[in-house]
DNA sequence: GTTGCTGCAAATGATTTGCAAGATA
DNA sequence: TATCTTGCAAATCATTTGCAGCAAC
């Protein structure tokens, strides 16, 4: 399912649409992202791309970013940090993120049964929900752990 | 419950602690935050503030929405829109937002069952909870029927 | 050849801060 | 009097944009 032929058809849509031209700095950008198919802020994805392709700009990134954005392959998305990240799409349709505060780990999950609970709720309200956004925030075992030995 | 002496012990607390005076602006500022009991960007809030006192600034806004983010009596809150909004603590804590992508109302919602199964889905990955943040985004009633006559 | 893409530097917009003058303890 | 608070303007930070030169069609 992830990153099927639909991403791709997507892209070219979006291409053919907007009378874009094929730009090899740019298709390394969105390559890059939609391969790596995890969270990103745009100073990260900036260096990991700079290591392979220094020529790349910061505004290339950001440009490709919008695109993705623009073409609903991507999805912004900010924790309590509010530090702007990006996601894959696929990813943010339909999950939660666990966020630890300590060590910044993030965990993706899905949970059809929260998901049943919530469209309720929204119909209680007269709502018709398209799209959530849930995080829990909260330690990861390691960063208990981790806090229990600093305290004795 | 809700703006219950503690809310006020809190901030006694907070201004004892870091050597604070007593300002009529600042008072007047978290005062109207802590009563209005909802949420405002800071341009909101500014705004309000100005037909009432003229003389407070912008950054006396800011100070003061700071001081209350510090001592937890406000949290800063980011939606699909990346405006940042700040919220009354004691509402974060236990709810969801239905936000509505048309006309942009917010309505707050609690609902235990969802928040039993985060804490399930969060024990399975060996985190323990601390805060949670649910959005839904969607249509309201409203705007659903207003897409409709437009249809027509 | 026309139009889009890129890097750079400059612009923008939200937020923060330094500082001098005023207010509180 | 000593220290905190305030408004203003300047600084900062992330992000966007104008433009001249390069690249794709």
């Amino acid at each position: 399912m992830r990153n099927s032929d639909s991403t791709w058809q997507r892209l070219t849509e979006h291409k053919s649409k907007h009378g874009l031209k094929t730009s090899g700095k740019r298709s390394f950008v969105i390559n890059y992202f939609i391969e790596a198919d995890r969270h990103f802020t745009v100073e990260e994805l900036y260096d990991e791309i700079k290591k392979i392709r220094p020529k790349i700009s910061y505004s290339t990134v950001y440009r490709a970013l919008r695109l993705l954005t623009h073409c609903g392959l991507a999805y912004e998305c900010t924790f309590a940090d509010a530090v702007v990240r990006y996601e894959p799409a696929h990813q943010a349709e339909h999950h939660g993120h666990l966020i630890c505060r300590r060590c910044g780990k993030i965990i993706e999950f899905e949970n059809d049964k929260i998901e049943r609970l919530q469209k309720n709720v929204a119909r209680k309200y007269g709502f018709r929900v398209s799209t959530h956004k849930l995080e829990l925030y909260g330690l990861c075992k390691k960063c208990r752990e981790a806090n229990k030995e600093r305290r004795q």
